[in-house]
DNA sequence: GCAGTATGGTATGTATACATATCATATCGG
DNA sequence: CCGATATGATATGTATACATACCATACTGC
């Protein structure tokens, strides 16, 4: 045995790299954050951003927007609340349906880390020059349109 | 207020768009496998094509080829030990060690899960054709290999 | 207007992922 | 040989991420 020993596979597909991207990205997310003296998530960053363009969003339109899974958005907004940086009113239109808005605090620490966001992006794709980075963008950009197209999270 | 209604920045980030396509990678993962009756996550499977590659690795070892976090792989090689797939002994060279190798099942397991997980890599990146899905795997390797040079998760 | 169904949220359980602390064992310097 | 330090692993706590089940409320059709 241990006679079929050849090289790993996994480290070539596209899952496996994306998985260590997603981990660099996480990390470097958090310490420049850190650095920065604000406390905040990846997917609460994103979470904010969008409620800054959708004020009044209920979870399930947040969960569309940034994360696809209503469970995991109520833990996100649950935190969000906590910290207060969001409110959550329950929506008179529809009593089901909670209301998310940015609180003054939200909108302070949003743009406090927008540029510090913002600067950290190249980090997460290291030894890619602009134009390979550009390129890179632009085609997970594509798949990642085209897995919602084609998915609708069926 | 309610004033500096904007787009929403983030989804134009790499940051966020390697979570989306990690989001795919996963789901996609886990659909096809299930239905392929195998019960193995993404990390599971990397674990066990490093095993074959790296029979007798310590989990140090393991954790630097595939996850950088020993913590996590702790959890991985548990798992993978409850349902029988790694077996693992303490290492004579060094008693704090724990040597992993594959079991006959990890091998079967293997065996049958790689040409599945051969076959969905393209449905992580939909909406790529050929040249694209080629250069999307060299630009994410080139940025992981980037990564691990200047980093040693320093 | 009521049954059937769809939808917003929450609760629960599993699996990463990582930081930090702690423990056991090696190894190195002197 | 011994103290200082490094390293393998585990324990704990937080935060995604998702499936499944469930509850409350809407909506639809008859």
């Amino acid at each position: 045995m241990a006679k079929d020993d050849r090289p790993a596979v996994a480290p070539r597909m596209p899952g496996h790299l994306i998985r260590r991207l997603h981990q660099v990205s996480t990390r470097v997310f958090g310490q420049r954050l850190k650095a920065a003296g604000i406390d905040l998530t990846p997917i609460q960053f994103a979470a904010l951003d969008a409620l800054r363009a959708h004020p009044g969003i209920d979870q399930a339109g947040l969960a569309e927007a940034v994360a696809k899974d209503r469970a995991t958005i109520g833990g996100v907004a649950d935190r969000l609340e906590q910290k207060g940086l969001v409110t959550r009113i329950v929506s008179e239109r529809d009593r089901r349906a909670r209301e998310l808005t940015l609180s003054e605090a939200g909108r302070r620490i949003l743009a406090a880390a927008e540029p510090v966001v913002t600067a950290l992006q190249h980090e997460i794709l290291p030894g890619l020059n602009e134009a390979e980075y550009a390129q890179f963008v632009a085609l997970a950009a594509k798949a990642a349109a085209a897995a919602e197209e084609g998915d609708t999270t069926a």
